[in-house]
DNA sequence: TTTGACTCCGTACCTGTCTCCAGGGTTTAG
DNA sequence: CTAAACCCTGGAGACAGGTACGGAGTCAAA
């Protein structure tokens, strides 16, 4: 029944206490019970709790949407609304890979065309985006 | 020989006024003439320079590194330098895409063993990001 | 008991890229 | 001539996700 104070808190969780503070304030965090001098004595599933929102952080979860899933864990719901929301997440992720391929093959395409030895007005990657050639992105 | 206004530089390159004045102050566009009373008279070729900014937005430059090939276009150095800045740039996307490449499979394999219909106290996303089940992303 | 590590609070700051506002003056179309 | 549409400045606000700081109170070990 140990409580902690927040640095150790966060030193389990490994965050900075200010990020524990912060989490409270955004509401990712309850807010714990306080000693007699105003000290936060966290309960053991702090723990569990910061260690969630690092994890759902790593696969790319913002913090609203964290929010979301801890409010979701804490219902009586079905899992289908914490699936729907890993879903539109993974929609996400599938539109930026499609952004970012783009624009590597962009890129890519103006690199190669480019000769590092020529003076930067014969550059092909600023004549690209200078628009005097195409970069295959706008049509002509 | 006609100049434009804000306004119109704005309309002809696809922006708002507002980013026009952001893109002076931040020196991405270099500070006009004025007129007699004040308003801002831009050259025609503010509008390629402002289409330069647009494109190099597109395949994914910060506005730094946008400001920096400005700079390498306006000097006489030989075009390696400005092909260092855009392989640099592939690099990072790089970087980027394993990321979500990584997030996604690990989001996908999540959701694959949700089952929506069971109570939120049995989904395997939320098993997993509490930590009670492997989500393949933390050591055993 | 003293020292050093810890905690409190509130606020400001950071990166990046804008976006909006108030409270003026100017230009242009009708 | 008037009304709408435009322009000016400086500063604030927005988003995300923290990070830093100052001044003061508290706790634990030597």
């Amino acid at each position: 029944m140990q409580r902690l104070t927040i640095g150790k808190l966060a030193r389990a969780g490994d965050v900075g206490v200010e990020t524990v503070r912060f989490y409270e304030k955004t509401g990712l965090l309850d807010e714990p019970p306080r000693s007699s001098s105003g000290y936060r004595q966290y309960p053991p599933e702090a723990v569990s709790r910061l260690r969630f929102i690092r994890r759902a952080k790593a696969v790319g979860f913002s913090l609203s949407e964290i929010k979301e899933l801890l409010e979701l864990r804490a219902s009586r719901q079905n899992a289908g609304s914490v699936k729907a929301v890993a879903e539109a997440r993974i929609a996400e992720i599938d539109l930026r890979l499609v952004e970012l391929r783009e624009m590597r093959r962009l890129l890519e395409r103006l690199t190669a065309k480019c000769n590092g030895e020529a003076p930067v007005s014969q550059c092909a990657i600023l004549a690209a985006l200078d628009g005097t050639q195409s970069c295959g992105h706008d049509k002509p």
